[in-house]
DNA sequence: CATAGTAGGTGAATATGTTAACAAAAATAA
DNA sequence: TTATTTTTGTTAACATATTCACCTACTATG
C-alpha cells in the first residue's frame, strides 16, 4: 500500500509470481539449494535475467552455491506478499466469468475471488463453492464494505465502460479486463487488459510471419 | 507461411490485431476517416505509436487528412490473413477449455477452433456449436487430417508436458498454453503462455507497489 | 489562390529490457 | 592446505520499444 521505495522494472515485477510457484514446487519436493541455471531450465527465462531480478533485492544468494530454497521461498513470501490475502471481486458470470470463478486463485496465490456479480437474475444467488453471486444494484454496497481492491471484468463488451464507470466512484484500485472494450478510467485506477481474442490472433500473425529464429517462450 | 522479408517489431505485430478490431467498428459505424489521435483515444495507445506501427507498412495515412477507414480496414484485413481462417484445435474441455470453446473467436477474427480433445470418456461426442470433442487418442490423426497448426492447450498442468510430447511429433506449429506448466518444445514450435494465475497475482502486485505514476494500459 | 490549420512520417532522444562476459567469492575435491 | 570448480552479482554491450519534436504535405476556408 505504501509507495514503496524500491521500484523494480516492471518486467522484472510480472515474473515474480512465476518464481514464487517454481520455488514452492522446490521447497515442497524437498530440494535445499538451487541455481540459476537450474531455475532457468526450469521457468524458460535467461538465468542471466534471473539472476539480474533477483539483484534487485539484493544479494540472495551464495556465490559458488546458489540460492537457498527455503530462504527465497520465505522472502518471496513477503516480497509477494503472500500473508495477506487480496479480495478480489468479480463481475459477469458468463462462460469465462464461470471458468474463473471455478479456477482456484487462492491455491500458491494471495488472491482470493470473494464475490461475483451478474445482471441476469437467475444467477443472482448461485454459490461457487462459498462465493455467492450478487445483483449488480448492490455492486457499489458490498465492494465498499467488503473493502475490495482489485476487480475482474468479464461482463460483455458493450457494458464494459459503463460498468467501469460505476467502478470508478467506488474505492476499486485496478481492473483486470477480459473483455474486449478498451477502457478509460480515472489516474487512481490501473486495467490490465486480457484480450483473448488479441492473443490468438496475434500469436497466429507471429507463427505465420516470422521463421523461427529461437523458440520464443512468455510474453 | 513464407519467410516474410517484411519484419515487424514484435511489440507492433501484438497490437495489430486491436488495431483491425477498432478499424471495423469505425467501419460499420460508418466513418470515412480517421486520425492517430482518435485511435489513440479509443485504443488507448499514444498517437505517435500508431504512426510508427502503421509507418512499417509504408504509407498509409495522407498529412493533413488522417487515415482512409476503408482503406485501412482492407489493407489491414491483407496483412492479418483475415481472408483465410487458421483452424486452431483445443485440448482439454474444462472449465476454462469450455468457455473458450463457447467464445466465438471467429467473429472479427481470421481463427476458428474446428475440434477439441479430451481424456474424460463423458466429454468425448459432446458438441459445442459445430466443433466435436474426440477421445485423446485420436489426437495425432485427426490434427493431421485437419491439418491444424495452432493448439489451445487447457489440460490440467500435470499432464502438459505429456500431451505437448505428443503434440511435438505433429505437425503444429504453435501452442496457446493457459496451463501454469512452462512447456519444453522443440525450436520449430512456438509457445505462448497465458498464465492466468500469474496475471493476477503480478497484476496485484503492481498495484500494491507502484503509486500510480500514470494510468497503465495495455501489457 | 493564398493562408491557416491539421496531421502523417520520421530522426533523434530516451526509456526499458536482455544478455554476454567476467571478477570475486564460496564450495568442493584432492 | 591448495587447486579446481561452481555460481553469483554486476558491468557493459546490445536490443527493443516508446515518445518527442519537427518538417512537410495536404486540407479547408474565405
Amino acid at each position: 500500500m505504501e509507495t514503496d521505495q524500491l521500484i523494480i522494472p516492471k518486467a522484472t515485477a510480472k515474473r515474480l509470481p512465476l518464481y514464487y510457484r517454481f520455488i514452492q514446487n522446490l521447497y515442497q519436493s524437498g530440494k535445499q539449494r538451487v541455481s540459476s541455471a537450474e531455475l532457468s531450465e526450469a521457468v524458460k527465462v535467461d538465468s542471466a535475467t534471473i539472476r539480474r531480478d533477483f539483484s534487485y533485492f539484493g544479494a540472495l544468494g551464495k556465490k559458488g552455491y546458489g540460492y537457498n530454497v527455503q530462504y527465497l521461498l520465505s522472502f518471496f513470501r513477503k516480497i509477494l506478499n503472500q500473508d495477506e490475502i487480496t479480495k478480489v471481486a468479480l463481475i459477469g458470470v458468463g462462460n469465462l466469468g464461470t471458468a474463473l470463478l471455478k479456477y482456484n486463485f487462492t491455491k500458491n496465490n494471495n488472491t482470493k475471488i470473494v464475490c461475483a456479480f451478474d445482471a441476469n437474475q437467475e444467477k443472482v444467488d448461485q454459490k461457487f463453492g462459498d462465493i455467492t453471486v450478487y445483483p449488480m444494484d448492490s455492486l457499489e454496497q458490498i465492494l465498499s464494505t467488503e473493502e475490495i481492491q482489485v476487480v475482474i471484468l468479464t461482463v460483455p463488451a458493450p457494458v464494459a465502460q459503463l460498468v467501469t464507470d460505476r467502478l470508478a466512484k467506488t474505492g476499486i484500485k485496478g481492473i483486470l479486463n477480459f473483455t474486449p472494450a478498451r477502457l478509460t478510467v480515472p489516474s487512481n485506477i490501473r486495467v490490465h487488459h486480457i484480450d483473448l481474442a488479441v492473443e490468438l490472433q496475434s500469436f497466429v500473425y507471429l507463427i505465420k510471419h516470422y521463421s523461427n529464429e529461437e523458440v520464443v517462450v512468455g510474453d
